[in-house]
DNA sequence: CGTCAGCTTGACTCATCTCAACTAGGGTGG
DNA sequence: CCACCCTAGTTGAGATGAGTCAAGCTGACG
């Protein structure tokens, strides 16, 4: 069993000059240490469905999104697939010291990210204590993403894990500065399902109740929240 | 959102010396900054039962458990309990850089652990780059467990749960040496439901099925692995 | 214009939950 | 020492939420 191979960041906007920036690994760090960054990293684009690195290869370089949507899985035995989450502009994936991938990644929409080659990032962090001190703190940081995926997975009615799955996404979207009242979902209803641990169908049905109990009303790729309230009695259930 | 307040450690046993020893962050050091964590830690004990820690209390200290088992666990805003992990000797407790802590963790039996201050850990790892990365690398395990944990969660029959649970149990026992046909099981079958998103009728109906079909033998405080292929069978599914 | 992927909806099934009764062991106090 | 209680666990019977199988809809794209 290898570690983990994704940490994700997590961007918040700055009040003073209203920028979106990363306050993980990326952001929060002084000049001197972001430019160390961007040296040894360069922009790559990933289309649609495209696979960005599989599970079991090499860890031999990581991302950081920065545009597009990222689907993080794990493959079953039985060929089924569990979604881990789900990767937004800033944050971070394969960010780990391990020798190889844990999880899967596909691009869901068009993504560019930031490329890092591991070795010159594992020799970043070696003369630079406070990255990684960063670095481990996106990684605690992801495990609690990690026990609140959990704790959504554990014991929860259809109804109560969708409500929480829309909640969370629309307070990653906002913290990234694109809040408001329409959600975009560029994930497929089977991803949704693959990561709440529910089948598509009651996803779709679970979905077409809330837009009937007016809570949301479904637009192309994506909603609109109705009632965020009546969203969040549900969610936090 | 607080980052999470737990990391395991995990053992390894030394071919060499045939010593059982951790090999996260008090293992895997050398001599020097072994010798300066144990400056830093005390000895405490806890009665069966007793609350270590609580989930949105000041992380102040952090716990490397010596001997029994602890619950690690959510309290859900509707009372319920979602128990995130169970922390056998090796294993971490609150071992993050954030404020608060983000789970709240019991004894289960009679628990020993080496208790730090997290001022005085914190100072540690600004000296010691290199237990920093041990740290980090413990979270990232740690984070790995989260996932496995996630892949459990996500639609699996009661059968595969419970049968992926005790194969992971059993393997943590090997893998501190205690290995064999006898699986202990300190904690109960509620905390078992818990874990695992059940109900504890469900998990208690659940081992007698594999009780009846010759696969384990429950014995006071456990059972016995009667036909581990076939508990891996269900498990991997 | 046809095809195909993604989505929705319906009818039926079944695994798990809920409610409930009962058993076993361990500790406590009369 | 026994009666009692209390916790943990087991088992049964019935209810139900989500899964399965199936049909049909919609929009994108070649």
């Amino acid at each position: 069993m290898t570690p983990a191979g994704c940490v994700h960041g997590w961007k918040r906007k700055d009040p003073a000059s209203g920028e979106v920036r990363p306050a993980s690994a990326c952001g929060a760090l002084d000049t001197d240490e972001r430019s160390a960054i961007e040296t040894i990293s360069d922009l790559v684009h990933f289309a649609p469905k495209q696979t960005m690195l599989r599970q079991d290869d090499p860890a031999d370089c990581m991302y950081n999104i920065t545009t597009g949507t990222v689907r993080l899985y794990r493959l079953l035995a039985d060929g089924r697939r569990q979604v881990i989450g789900f990767l937004l502009p800033g944050d971070f994936l394969g960010l780990s010291l391990a020798e190889r991938h844990a999880v899967s990644a596909d691009a869901i929409d068009a993504v560019s990210a930031n490329r890092f080659r591991r070795a010159a990032f594992t020799h970043l962090i070696d003369e630079k204590p406070r990255l990684l001190r960063r670095v481990y703190e996106a990684t605690t940081h992801e495990l609690t993403v990690a026990h609140d995926h959990v704790v959504l997975l554990g014991r929860r009615t259809a109804e109560q894990k969708v409500a929480g799955f829309l909640l969370s996404m629309r307070e990653r979207y906002r913290s990234l500065g694109a809040g408001g009242v329409t959600l975009r979902l560029p994930m497929t209803r089977q991803d949704i399902a693959d990561y709440l641990g529910l089948t598509l169908e009651t996803v779709s049905r679970t979905i077409s109740k809330l837009q009937r109990q007016h809570v949301v009303l479904v637009v192309p790729d994506g909603l609109l929240v109705v009632d965020p309230a009546a969203l969040e009695a549900l969610g936090s259930h």
